[in-house]
DNA sequence: AATTATTTTTAGATTAATCTAAAAATTTTG
DNA sequence: CAAAATTTTTAGATTAATCTAAAAATAATT
């Protein structure tokens, strides 16, 4: 059984090891987690003689086929309950990841599995991020980010790179959802940013926040 | 911010306080805790210095209005999150106990007002308690113990006094549910057993067993 | 009311998670 | 490639929650 503190561990290895090959820094953790060098190191220790990651000093941390599955697992209970929150407790999708860190540690398989059935076993977060099956099978889909794309080209809004509160608000604002139809008109020489149509009107948006919308490409 | 444990002490003061008017003892926290008397003084301590309850050594313990609040608040969200996995998740009410004692420690003001909603503000968890109101306000209903019914009396089952799993699970096996009228047929002199009619059917329950079962007289 | 039994508290350890400061190893850079 | 900078680890403390064993207080019983 694996404490709170375990399972955020391997949940920061498990994301800051999509971008790399190399084993994920001590420091990296640290700053994830919001805790200190010395803290990740005697976790990781921990962790590598519970067979969950392979950790050599100095030289980072990998997960483990386990400690990749249970990674997994939180992530599941994580998006499940994000689901949940937006789909049937009328949250933002601004507001949930917070309640989710809470909830993704609840203990029970049974809850977890009858959560998906009642949510009618879906296929992505609010952030539109994949939910992993129990198996920890994940079903990635290929998307562009809207920095990545071109005058004249176009995609539909599929998910957010960085999904903070201040992100997610700021796309409300500009009423920009999963599903909208985001077409490039011009892109701005001097400082980057982007002249887009989303649905009937046009805005601009700084190459910043056009490197935190991934798109599906038409 | 309190920790599980305190919240949990809180919570056990309060049931503990119900049935009595002196403070709750040490040694009734710790069984019911299933943790040790010296474990129990050092909160005791702690949870007085917060003044959550009032405690004088070898005095017992007794709740605050804010401890009572607290403890209320815990015991609300607790019975909610047991509605939602019978109703929702088709638990049986024999399974909520333990998922519901997770639940029941998760931080989200928001959350829990906006779960009473969804499941339409109920009054009465799966085995009949009352849930507090967000005011921590518990309306109590009378009821008495089938096993204060004499012969010819009947009346609408209504609660548990002992909602273990093992209980709830023998009631299930006799058909015996929330708003199953009994009516006592006869009273066993030996070993004063009730032969009771339920619905269609007669059976015969023992004194222990109806010594846990709510009525609410007709 | 004096002795015995029970309960409660204190004293002292242990484990887990955290931190700061200092030492050690690695990486970067001139 | 040696010196400087950075990163990581070690060493040592702290807080919270737990325990056992022993001491102290209260309650029960002749």
């Amino acid at each position: 059984m694996l404490s709170h503190t375990e399972e955020n561990h391997l949940k920061a290895i498990f994301h800051l090891s999509k971008d790399q090959n190399e084993g994920v820094s001590t420091n990296s953790i640290a700053q994830n987690l919001k805790t200190k060098a010395p803290s990740v190191t005697d976790m990781l220790k921990k962790l590598c003689d519970k067979n969950l990651i392979t950790y050599k000093k100095y030289q980072g941390a990998l997960l483990t086929d386990d400690g990749r599955k249970t990674a997994l697992n939180i992530i599941r209970k994580h998006r499940l309950w994000e689901v949940f929150l937006v789909e049937k407790l009328e949250f933002n999708w601004s507001e949930v990841h917070e309640v989710a860190e809470q909830l993704e540690h609840i203990k029970s398989k049974k809850l977890i599995n009858e959560l998906d059935r009642f949510l009618g076993y879906p296929t992505k977060d609010p952030h539109g991020d994949p939910i992993p099956n129990p198996a920890g099978f994940i079903k990635h889909t290929t998307k562009v980010l809207l920095s990545d794309l071109k005058k004249g080209e176009k995609g539909t809004f599929v998910g957010v790179k960085d999904s903070s509160s201040a992100f997610l608000k700021f796309l409300d604002k500009r009423k920009i959802s999963l599903g909208s139809l985001i077409e490039i008109l011009h892109i701005e020489d001097f400082d980057d940013s982007l002249h887009v149509s989303i649905g009937n009107t046009n805005l601009t948006i700084s190459m910043k926040s056009a490197n935190n919308i991934y798109l599906k490409k038409q």
